[in-house]
DNA sequence: CCGACGTCCTGCTAGC
DNA sequence: TGCTAGCAGGACGTCG
């Protein structure tokens, strides 16, 4: 399930595929993932070279030449990738864009959690930058989450999974986060002092530096560049580890529900 | 206004 | 052994 490090991971991996490359010819098949399809997307895309890609949260951005981006969001199996034109077609395939260089930019997503549509410089500020996404996590600063904590009344693992606060972070990472924090996912968000706000920011960070750097997680449906798994999975402390011994205290590992998504946790540490 | 919860979607798997 | 219900979750809409 892709979250900021597997998306960094996809755009590392196709930066040097796409950058310079023309957009030649357009297929789309379903017409409608997340947000239906326009037509007059395709003569945005058509004879454009690629300027520059980049990562915005867990959004990938492929910025053309005429000021417009083909905006991507792989959901939860959603899978972005260059391969040759030639190459046999995968299951759940939605869009084929042909390069300048007999290579093809495709986009497949069985589950059709993700988007892809074509957004103006106007549009990404907008839906991007403003209020609906929360700085890089490398961003943050102690004092803007102790304000922003303070005025809710909701616990832990929701803010965690709130895109207006830790732009990036999903499921996975939460519960990664909350265990190197040392800090109980059920606790309100507004109850913690200074000193723990601080850990969990530096720990997000940590977390997430440390999954770039294995190329994210790999569970069931996320590769990158030819086919390759990350490996961040090996190093769960949380995550998926019920029943397993705390790899600090060898207290049991609990999971439970929060926010509506499992939560894993070690209630001695976590306490 | 805030927060909790439902919705979308398909593949995998636990359990009968 | 084979089938099926339930679970997985990112973003967004809805409801109380």
């Amino acid at each position: 399930m892709p979250e900021l490090p597997e998306v960094e991971t996809v755009v590392r991996s196709l930066r040097p595929k796409l950058v310079g490359r023309r957009l030649a010819s357009v297929w789309v098949g379903r017409k409608k993932l997340r947000e239906p399809w326009q037509r007059r997307w395709h003569r945005h895309l058509i004879g454009q070279e690629v300027t520059a890609l980049r990562r915005r949260a867990k959004w990938i951005l492929i910025d053309l030449a005429n000021q417009h981006t083909l905006v991507a969001h792989l959901g939860m199996t959603g899978r972005l990738h260059v391969c040759p034109a030639s190459a046999e077609l995968e299951p759940h395939t939605h869009f084929r864009c042909q390069l300048d260089d007999a290579s093809e930019l495709r986009f497949h997503d069985a589950r059709r959690f993700g988007s892809l549509s074509v957004w103006s410089q106007v549009a990404i500020t907008l839906e991007l930058e403003a209020e609906k996404l929360g700085p890089e996590p490398w961003n943050l600063t102690t004092e803007w989450l102790v304000s922003r904590l303070a005025a809710t009344n909701r616990c832990l693992k929701a803010v965690l999974l709130d895109q207006r606060l830790f732009a990036g972070v999903g499921n996975i990472y939460a519960d990664e986060s909350l265990f190197q924090a040392k800090l109980a996912p059920q606790r309100r968000a507004c109850e913690l002092t200074r000193t723990e706000i601080n850990r969990l920011r530096g720990a997000v960070v940590a977390v997430l530096d440390r999954a770039i750097a294995r190329h994210g997680t790999t569970i069931l449906s996320f590769y990158y560049g030819e086919g390759e798994p990350g490996t961040y999975q090996h190093e769960f402390r949380a995550y998926q580890r019920t029943g397993l011994p705390c790899r600090r205290c060898r207290t049991l590992i609990v999971q439970t529900r929060l926010a509506g998504r499992a939560t894993h946790f070690c209630p001695k540490c976590q306490s």
